[in-house]
DNA sequence: CGGCATCCTGCGGGATACTG
DNA sequence: CAGTATCCCGCAGGATGCCG
């Protein structure tokens, strides 16, 4: 693997702007985006950044669901990748699975703690996009109307 | 239908983050069943969720850089993938390029207002991840080891 | 009900070569 | 230097079928 940020002058860490836009931004926090945490971002990103699960996350987030339930509130899922989802997230911790030996089977999914705890910050960008994309669609529109 | 709402135990909250948005667009992709504010964040997600974009966020957000001097820094992106993302990232109004026509001609790309304002959302999500990181592979091997 | 197993397709993304 | 144009491959992910 190799760190980014391999720069051999700088190591600050953090983002800082450049010459031209040195001017703050509205937001007052330091980002400290710039380290070799990026692998780690980038791959928590590739590993949630799917197509199902933080859809799956946020159900649960309501509550416990069983599989069919769950199937049926999202829709279109297929249930390979229900099922698969669903396994990820159990092994990464995020979920737990609990099997009801009935007739029929009835297994419920919940999240855990750490599922729980991952819904902060996936909220964040949930709420950051709710309020700029409105500004990137818009960018969109303009990009794609210059191209013709 | 009831769109899921996130409840941790701690007030930080849901995916979602209001309820106004009615429109969907492009951002909701084929799927269109209820929780389009979730689907808002799945798109974005897995718009920001690609192999290269949140690398090349990233070192943007130290300042300005031409096009070589990223692809150098990132060092094992190809030329494409390098291409489309910034393209990509451009389109959606997160990185402003700028061509300066000289022999031979230098190309800068920088975020704009809105490209460093995404990197406070991604940053939460980023230190989340640092802090997580070890329960998350804890969680993987004790299911590894399960499984045989 | 809650799964696996299988097949198949689309597309993300790498390698390479060519332009202005 | 900063691209565009092709070709190619792996794999995410949909459809379908069978099983406890």
């Amino acid at each position: 693997m190799k760190p980014p940020h391999a720069a051999p002058d700088q190591r600050t860490g953090s983002v800082q702007a450049g010459t031209k836009h040195a001017q703050a931004s509205e937001f007052s926090g330091k980002v400290d985006q710039g380290g070799s945490d990026c692998m780690a971002v980038s791959s928590m990103l590739q590993r949630i950044g799917d197509k199902w699960t933080v859809l799956i996350v946020s159900y649960l987030g309501n509550g416990p669901m069983r599989f069919n339930a769950l199937r049926r509130e999202i829709g279109n899922i297929s249930q390979k990748m229900l099922t698969t989802t669903l396994r990820n997230l159990e092994r990464d911790g995020f979920v737990l699975r609990t099997v009801t030996p009935s007739r029929p089977p009835a297994v419920e999914y919940e999240l855990t703690q750490l599922g729980r705890c991952l819904l902060v910050p996936v909220s964040g960008l949930a709420r950051w996009t709710l309020e700029n994309i409105d500004r990137i669609e818009a960018a969109r529109a303009e990009y794609d109307a210059k191209e013709g």
